[in-house]
DNA sequence: CGATTATTTCAGAAGTTTCTGAAATATTAG
DNA sequence: CTAATATTTCAGAAACTTCTGAAATAATCG
C-alpha cells in the first residue's frame, strides 16, 4: 500500500506512542496502518509497506487479534488471510481501557483481597498499614464497580452524558 | 524499616505492576514503600529496606517527585532529606491519570491537529483516510474536554456521582 | 500426491532500559 | 576551613525486549 506523507506521520507517531501504551512499535504501527486502510490488507503487504520482517508481522497480528483490535477477513479469489482494524473510535477506546484494566487493575485487586484477608490474622503488621491496604482495596472496588456500570450504558446516552460535562452535578443533592 | 510479609508482597507486586504502568520496578517499589510507611523515610533507609543501590534510590526519588507522587520533608535534628508519598487515594488516581494523559494523549492531539490542517491542503491522501483522522481528533477532543470538566468537580460530588453508577442516565433524554 | 504458496516458530542479533558502584559534587557541623 | 556526611552523576554491566531471517509447519491448488 502506498503511504502519503500524512499517513506516514500518523503511523510513525502511533508507533512511538505504542511503546508508552505498553505494546511494541511494530504492533502499534500495524494497528495504525490497518486503522487507516480503507480495504483489508494481507500480511505480506503490511510487511512491505512498513518495511518490517514478515515474521514480525505474523506475531504482531496475533497480538492485535488477542486484544480484539484486529480481525481476519477473506477476499474472494485470494487464499491469504486479510486483516482489518476496528474502525469505531468508541469501541476502540473501550477495548483499550478494558485491556488495561485486565492487565493493570485486576491483578492488583486479586492481591489486595488476599492481603486484606491475611491482614486480619496478622499481628506483626501495624494497624495503620493494614488500614491503608484495605482502604485502597475498597477505593479500587468502588472504581471498578462504577466502570462495570458505565460500560453497559448505550453509546448515545454516554455521548449525551459526556456533552453535559460538569453539568451532571446539577442532579446531585 | 522492617517489612512484614504483607508489606513485602504489596511492595513486590506494585513493583511488577510499575513495569506495566510505564515506570521502572525500583520507582514503583519505592513508591509502594513510602505509601505504606507511617513516617517519612530517608534515602539510605529506602535503599537498605529494598536492597537496591543508593544511587538508584536517588534517581528514582527524583522521578517520583516529578510525578508529584512523593514529597521531601525534614525531620528535626537530622540533616538528611526524608520522603513521604501522597497518601490520599483520590489524589493518587488523579495524579496517575493526569500523568498518563500528558504522556500518551496530549502529544497525539498535537499531531492530529497538525495532520488535520495539512490534510486540507493535501490532494494525495484519499478523502476516507483524511476523514478518519479528523474524526479521531474530534473524538479525542471531546474526551479530553470532558475530563477537564470532571477534574474540577469537588471530590465529594464525584464520589456521590460514582455511587449513582448507571443511574445517572435517569437524567438524560 | 507433489508443488506451490502461506503462515508460524524460534534461536540468536540488535536495540533498549534499568541498575550498580565508583567518583564527583554539594552541604553542614564543628 | 576541614572533616564528615549526604546527594547526584554517569559509564558501563546486567537484564530485558524486540526484531530478523532461516527453517519448520500448514494449507491449498492442479
Amino acid at each position: 500500500m502506498e503511504l502519503t506523507p500524512i499517513m506516514q506521520r500518523y503511523i510513525l507517531h502511533w508507533g512511538e506512542m505504542g511503546a508508552r501504551w505498553g505494546t511494541s512499535r511494530s504492533v502499534a504501527q500495524i494497528h495504525a496502518l490497518l486503522y487507516l486502510a480503507p480495504q483489508p490488507l494481507h500480511a505480506e503487504e503490511i510487511a512491505e509497506t512498513l518495511e518490517i520482517a514478515r515474521s514480525n508481522v505474523s506475531v504482531s497480528l496475533k497480538e492485535l487479534q488477542n486484544w480484539e483490535l484486529v480481525q481476519v477477513t477473506h477476499v474472494l479469489g485470494d487464499r491469504r488471510d486479510h486483516f482489518t482494524a476496528l474502525k469505531d473510535n468508541w469501541s476502540l477506546l473501550m477495548v483499550l481501557v478494558e485491556g488495561r484494566k485486565k492487565r493493570e487493575i485486576d491483578p492488583t485487586l486479586v492481591l489486595l483481597r488476599e492481603l486484606s484477608a491475611e491482614a486480619a490474622r496478622d499481628t506483626r503488621t501495624p494497624a495503620e498499614i493494614k488500614a491503608r491496604i484495605t482502604a485502597l482495596l475498597s477505593f479500587m472496588e468502588t472504581l471498578t464497580n462504577w466502570f462495570e456500570q458505565v460500560k453497559r450504558i448505550p453509546k448515545p446516552t454516554l455521548v449525551a452524558l459526556m456533552k453535559l460535562g460538569s453539568k451532571v452535578t446539577r442532579f446531585i443533592g
